[in-house]
RNA sequence: GCGGGCGUGAUGGAACUGGUAGACAUACAGGACUUAAAAUCCUGAGGCCUUGUGCCGUGCGGGUUCGAGUCCCGCCGCCCGCACCA
């Protein structure tokens, strides 16, 4: 068969291919349903993606974020996975030694409402979803390492996760303190603070209780400097994601003053309030303190005060919903307790208690400032507080320059300063510190420098079923002793019931009983489990080594280690990316690591989003029933039930309660996988969202189809060619889009790689049809293996029957990345483009080398430069060599 | 409020450090093949008019430059993150 009898003019064609009618005949039509599994079993029998650890080639390591076992896998997921899988193929060909592992972020709440729900143990159920999930995911044709393959919620995992956190203990990262949670009184657990909706438990819908409450917490914030510095060498990163992680971390540097407390009217044994500002430098324009409900001076002097108890609690209530914040009027309660100014002791303050100040930053004092921050203002002016402005425009007049209704927050000059007057506020900082770091105040100096972090410790413990039980005793002579290793796992039990709201581990008959692993006493199993962001702080170190007894086999994770390319959404921009970066520091404290980051390259890749559709009485629906009529703006949905006008929404993000999901398996089967990995990663660059339609699914099965017409008809060519030699346009097609195909890959710019493809299938496919020589021929068959290891990466079905076809013996997963001729790929003569005054007016044709004067004498001899200069000389020529030319006339 | 990003044909998007704006794809239109449809192949296409070696054109208004989608200043719009952080 030749080329030409496949454009139309030749042999039957076939029909009803996505209907499934001819399987058996599908000669001439590429049939993914049979290709697929077929090259799929031949890539598992010959172990192609399985990682040894033993391997001399340079290592590469890449990862998706492993998903968390929902029931299905749906179309974002495969947009992820084939992004890293893209990449694993690549580097494969590149010659690296490639770990592209796979696992289940398996623990969560999910579980536990299924099992409330429908009677459904949450073991089972997330094992069956995994089962479901991993079938899904091996129709996409995915390189991965399933050897590796576990689930966080097995208790190999989980067992060795409650080695590390006793390593921890014994190293002081992690500990026991009291803290306020968010506390469900109705399904009787702690809430996250994104669990909290309007002050409601996002599941019961009731409001919410602060409680204070024992709980375990990794020493996150001993990290904070650290962790922010290093932010600078993740130079492989996005800039938004770190600069996320440093505005999370929050660093500020200032001085933490401790005023006096007038003892007229001050609370027995209350003699000074510790405040932390970054604005000492407006020390002078301060007119109150405010400090938090929960301070102890606020308790202290509430207990004589029933009106202060009662704002006190107040204020408390309101701490708890964050909406309300947004809108909470500034309130006050002045308390009657005065401070005396740290420079003048004629100076007294009041102190109040402010709804707006938080207890758990700083020291949960302020003193205000009214002119220099709008909040301070709007509260001195309500309250009748003095307003002194400190600060002013370099260019205003100190006599004249005031502060009413808005505050100055600018750089500036000091006024009404003593001191500072005329100072620039960075020096009066400065001036301040020092000043009252030398004066004694019992003892110790009145003020010392200050670095705060917003970031807190992560408080870990749930009050959960399905999660990592923490292994630990509570003994009433010995306290929290952590579970010896050699009684590790500590196993979750099977027997449970969820008929009641709470923890059942809580309630089980006996699990919770256990003796000291010290004094041998009776004693109490820790209850709580671990957060999930735990079990997915650490499984890509397990992954180098899942069949270790200690969590890691030090060597191998070492050697795996960093993650070169890690690739998932941006909603883990900060939790899981900063706990792994946390765990990685305190796996290394406790010795089963040797480095500190885990990830050195990251990509956030974006969404796979669908149209919506609501019938006319508002109900969602599916995208299969909906009937599409119409295209632009004259598009209109069809109900296909009713046949009414449905009404086409907004691009969303697939979602279950929108209804506008797509599954896998609808693609595999109407296309196969490799239509679906062309598409997902054509147009859109893969940081941004793209928007799934059917058109474009079938706009890349039809290139699956015409790769597949052109590399069938010219393995014909290809059968007695003779290997490339010389040069000929074929070639240089071939070679400059190899370069630049590699290079895309390299920069994961797949939109534009498969741009160029489309570009040289569109070139090359007259030349050849065209082929006649036996050199032509050569130089096309050479074409067509390049072509299909382009595409190996991004459609390796395709490419693997493709390089069949074209005679090769071994498999195209297996073939090293060809290597591109660089004389094919510079050109002899280069066109530039020749523009007068900025504008182009034409072209030049030119040898590639040609110098300045050559191209300038050239240039000059052209037609319409010369009628444009009549004669005269130009003012400037511009030459960029290889680029462009510009005459100013 | 603070911080960050984005704005290019009908649509998704190209254009690397300032150097031919609109690659590639989708949708569309015309043609070939077909009894017909699908598939396939070919062709066309930013706008405007006075059809030229023409003018305008990358959200809007200015600026820098031989030259600006790209850099600077000021607006407008959209998106994201943080949010009483002292």
């Amino acid at each position: 068969m030749t080329l030409a009898a496949n454009r139309g003019e030749g042999p039957p064609r076939i029909e009803g291919f996505l209907s499934g009618e001819i399987l058996s005949m599908a000669t001439e039509r590429y049939n993914p349903r049979i290709a697929e599994p077929r090259w799929q079993k031949a890539w598992d029998e010959a172990k192609l993606f399985e990682a040894s650890n033993d391997d001399p080639r340079d290592k590469y390591y890449v990862l998706e974020m492993f998903p968390y076992p929902s029931g299905r896998i749906h179309i974002g997921h495969t947009r992820n996975y084939t992004m890293g899988d893209v990449v694993a193929r690549y580097k494969r060909a590149r010659g690296y030694n490639v770990l592209h592992p796979m696992g289940w972020d398996a623990f969560g709440m999910p579980a536990e409402n299924a099992a409330m729900q429908n009677k459904v143990h949450p073991k089972d159920w997330t094992y069956q979803n995994i089962a479901t999930m991993r079938e899904q995911l091996k129709l996409m044709g995915l390189s991965i390492d399933w050897t590796r393959e576990f689930a966080t919620c097995d208790v190999d995992y989980y067992h060795r996760q409650q080695m590390l956190f006793v390593d921890f203990l014994g190293k002081g990262l992690v500990g026991r303190k009291t803290s306020k949670v968010n506390w469900d009184p109705v399904d009787q657990t702690v809430l996250a603070n994104e669990q909290v909706i309007d002050g409601c438990g996002w599941r019961s819908g009731a409001p919410v209780e602060q409680r204070e409450l024992a709980q375990w917490f990794f020493k996150i914030s001993d990290y904070s400097q650290d962790l922010l510095d290093a932010i600078d060498h993740l130079d492989e990163w996005p800039d938004k994601v770190r600069l996320m992680q440093r505005n999370w971390i929050g660093r500020s540097e200032g001085l933490q003053i401790r005023w006096r407390i007038e003892q007229a009217g001050a609370p027995e044994g209350e003699s000074e309030l510790e405040v932390y500002t970054t604005r000492p430098d407006t020390l002078f324009g301060a007119s109150f303190m405010a400090i938090a409900a929960d301070h102890p001076l606020a308790k202290k002097a509430a207990e004589g005060n029933p009106q202060l108890a009662a704002f006190c609690d107040e204020c408390r209530r309101m701490g708890t919903s964050v909406a309300a914040l947004e809108t909470a009027e500034k309130k006050g309660f002045d308390t009657g307790i005065k401070v005396v100014h740290p420079f003048d002791d004629n100076w007294l303050l009041p102190v109040y208690v402010a709804n707006f100040v938080l207890m758990d930053y700083g020291t949960g004092a302020i003193f205000g400032c009214p002119s220099g921050d709008q909040r301070d203002l709007d509260f001195a002016n309500k309250y009748g507080l003095p307003v002194v402005a400190v600060v002013m425009p370099e260019d205003g007049d100190a006599k004249t320059f005031q502060i009413t209704e808005e505050a100055y927050v600018d750089d500036g000059v000091m006024i009404n300063s003593r001191f500072l007057d005329g100072m620039k506020p960075k020096k009066a900082f400065d001036e301040v510190a020092s000043r009252l770091e030398e004066v004694d105040l019992d003892g110790r100096p009145q003020a010392e420098r200050k670095v705060q972090f917003r970031l807190r410790d992560w408080g870990m413990s749930r009050q959960r079923y399905w999660g990592c039980p923490i292994p630990v005793i509570h003994c009433a002579s010995c306290g929290a002793v952590p579970v010896p290793k050699a009684d590790l796992p500590v196993k979750l039990p099977d027997d449970i019931d969820f008929e009641k709201p709470g923890n059942p581990l809580d309630r089980h008959p006996s699990w919770g009983d256990a003796n000291c692993p010290n004094c041998g006493a009776k004693a109490q199993r820790e209850t709580d489990t671990m957060d999930t962001f735990v079990d997915s702080s650490w499984y890509f170190a397990r992954f180098t080594a899942p069949w270790q007894d200690e969590p890691t086999d030090r060597a191998a994770a070492n050697d795996w280690l960093p993650v070169d390319q890690y690739i998932g959404g941006i909603e883990h921009a900060i939790l899981h990316l900063l706990y792994s970066r946390f765990f990685a520091r305190a796996m290394h404290k406790t010795g089963h690591l040797d480095i500190d980051e885990p990830f050195k390259g990251l990509f956030t890749q974006g969404m796979v989003v669908h149209e919506t559709y609501r019938s006319s009485d508002g109900r969602w629906l599916d995208p299969t029933e909906v009937r599409i009529e119409g295209h632009d703006a004259s598009r209109k949905a069809f109900d296909r039930a009713t046949g009414e006008e449905a009404t086409i929404g907004s691009l969303e993000k697939m979602s279950k309660s929108k209804r506008n999901t797509i599954g896998p398996e609808d693609i595999t089967q109407s296309y196969g996988a490799d239509t679906a990995r062309w598409f997902m990663l054509s147009d859109s660059p893969p940081e941004r969202d793209v928007e799934w339609t059917d058109k474009g699914a079938e706009g890349a099965h039809r290139f699956v189809q015409r790769i597949w017409r052109l590399v069938a008809g010219g393995a014909e060519i290809c059968r007695d060619a003779g290997s490339a030699s010389g040069d000929s346009a074929l070639r240089r097609a071939a070679h400059k889009t190899l370069k630049a195909v590699g290079e895309d890959f390299e920069r994961l710019a797949f939109n534009k790689a498969i741009a160029r493809v489309h570009e040289l299938v569109n070139d090359i496919v007259p030349m050849i049809d065209k082929a006649q020589s036996d050199s032509e021929r050569a130089c096309a068959c050479e074409a067509l293996q390049i072509l299909v290891q382009l595409i190996a990466p991004v459609m390796p079905h395709l490419a693997e029957e493709c390089w069949a076809e074209l005679g090769n013996d071994s498999m195209v997963a297996q073939a090293n990345w060809p290597k591109f001729d660089p004389s094919l790929v510079s050109e002899n003569e280069v066109t530039l483009p020749v523009q007068i005054n900025g504008k182009k007016r034409g072209e030049l044709t030119i040898a590639r080398d040609a110098d300045q004067g050559a191209v300038e004498d050239a240039v000059l001899e052209l037609d319409f430069v010369q009628s444009v200069l009549a004669g005269n000389a130009p003012r400037k020529i511009i030459v960029v060599p290889q680029r462009i030319v510009n005459v100013v006339a």
